[in-house]
DNA sequence: TTGTAGGCGTTATCAC
DNA sequence: GTGATAACGCCTACAA
């Protein structure tokens, strides 16, 4: 079944090729009539103008990249990712674009196949999730002018297009509130390192200390990998070695991990010991304590992200801006607020 | 920031184009030493080889569309998917393939947007997750002859290229060791009834039971969405209303949502009620009870999906085959063999 | 309103 | 070994 293409379809119609493609086009100098019998033509030979050849001449494939800043395996098995894909999917979808997703065993090299994608013009602009600090992919795509929009915050580059909630004061909010309820012992279980947001929200948690005049030790931090495992190590450390009350997650996950590991310690949750998470996943509120959390509305945000990114794509003239999403703080049983 | 051409580098390197090409495609009959200019030249001058053109040419995308068979967003929900992309993910990235992700809002959307990628020529294939039972869209793909493998079993045809586990000896062993392990009220609650492995599973339930003179009450089988809220709903229904002592779940999160369920109506899990859940999903081990479930081994699943199929692209005079995954059982706190 | 011609960036076929 | 030349399937001036 070989491919019919638009000669074809001219041939049959009668016409010139231009005049199909006008057709394609809906172009509105072209007479009713031919256009009628063009369409019917079309379908009849069940044509579709070829993706590739078009991209070709118009220098615009109409496809995005995903790049997830993490090996693909574990960017999937968190929540997070699926959220914004899923916003990310839907506008794609109904703005008629692709997505298009790339692979990579290691952060290193999903950068450069991100890159890569685009240096081939298999895309027209970058979606990025959850950079990283010190993102040597921000340099590289600022400094060849590629089209892109970072969800997340880049810690080297101010005022690129982005969108993002306030860690800083979804942090800051959520401490203030805990304050006021009474909390006093307070823990930190925090993500990895290396992600931007780890230090925005520890930086709003000890800014919020600060202002009541109390203090973090350093001890009552941990880091960890977003691996049930990693968490739940930590969450034994803090709790094993540290009077707490208010043990707050990074990560609904990790929070997920320190009230099992909390439980199995004895502690009762939230009556001795109350535990925040964030994001909101949707499985939290189904947990055997239901997950209090600061809920970060990740759809959403993806639906910004490539909406923001098909606009620049589209007008030239807007540049992408910077789109901060606010929180909210959601009470569930795992910590109660007074 | 222009794009540099092959006719660039060729001026450049004072060479003609073909012999840039040449030099890409790494043709044995070409001088050492032009071939070296050749490539300094080329990253000298950043030049990567464009895709949309090759593409065009070669009459191939090197990519692949990704169908998932019900709407995205909740498609990407489901840790299942997660998995089966995390195979099909690596193995793309390892071969230099590219994975173009189809969205829709409903599952008649997805399949069109899927066949419309083939049509256009976007993706020189398609891997289809989960398929429904009267699957339009295989029997278009048929039709046209193009490439395809499916990670399930569809209904209606037979002998498709496809890898899938064998739901129905799964279920049947199942079933089988719990009645040696002295279950003897055996309640349901099946996922959707769209899908062909819910279908086999009960087969496989309804037959092992035949086989020991046992049946299974008709009320005694829910089907669910697969969302927390129906799921509960289902377990509710069947706890409520039947004395139980094996409870099967045919998916790890409507498992998790039995579990809570008994609890919360006062039986323990598993003294009073044994509960099974299908995939093992990577969350359910850590949750109290921990889920003990049949394992379905979806990363190699979608490992080998995507690769029969590229060796179907590849390899034209292989047609692709069926593969069927050995699955295994395994024991945790949900519900214990004796 | 329609057709002709040239080009988008490659590769493949022939020559030399 | 290397270079013209003609595709691949479409779009877009420019003409008519």
């Amino acid at each position: 079944m070989k491919k019919v293409t638009i000669k074809d379809v001219a041939k049959e119609a009668e016409v010139s090729p231009s005049t199909v493609s006008r057709v394609i086009s809906d172009s509105p100098n072209i007479s009713k009539s031919t256009k009628d019998k063009v369409r019917f033509i079309m379908d009849e030979m069940g044509y579709y103008p070829n993706a590739i050849a078009r991209s070709l001449v118009k220098q615009k494939t109409r496809s995005i990249g995903l790049v997830m800043s993490r090996p693909t395996d574990r960017a999937l098995a968190n929540p997070f990712f699926s959220g914004v894909i899923q916003g990310i999917a839907a506008v794609a979808q109904e703005k008629n674009y692709s997505l298009l997703l790339t692979a990579a065993d290691n952060y290193e090299d999903e950068y450069q196949e991100a890159l890569k994608q685009l240096k081939v013009g298999r895309v027209d602009g970058l979606v990025l999730l959850a950079s990283r600090i010190n993102d040597d992919l921000i340099k590289q795509l600022l400094k060849n002018n590629y089209p892109f929009v970072l969800i997340g915050r880049s810690q080297e580059y101010q005022s690129i297009p982005r969108v993002d909630n306030d860690n800083y004061k979804a942090a800051y909010d959520l401490i203030i509130k805990l304050i006021q309820s009474g909390y006093k012992e307070f823990s930190i279980l925090a993500g990895h390192k290396d992600y931007v947001f780890t230090g925005d929200r520890l930086k709003g948690v000890i800014d919020a200390l600060k202002e009541n005049d109390l203090s973090l030790d350093p001890d009552r931090i941990e880091f960890t990998d977003f691996t049930f495992e990693s968490a739940e190590k930590s969450a034994y450390r803090i709790l094993s070695n540290h009077n707490t009350d208010a043990l707050i997650a990074f990560d609904d996950l990790l929070g997920m991990a320190a009230v099992q590991t909390a439980e199995s310690l004895g502690f009762s949750v939230p009556d001795q010991i109350g535990i925040v998470g964030f994001n909101d996943h949707t499985l939290v509120s189904y947990l055997k304590p239901s997950l209090t959390t600061v809920k970060i509305p990740i759809v959403d945000m993806g639906e910004r992200a490539i909406s923001m990114l098909i606009k620049m794509l589209e007008n030239t003239s807007y540049n992408g801006e910077e789109k901060i999403i606010p929180t909210e703080i959601i009470e569930r049983e795992s910590l109660k607020f007074k």
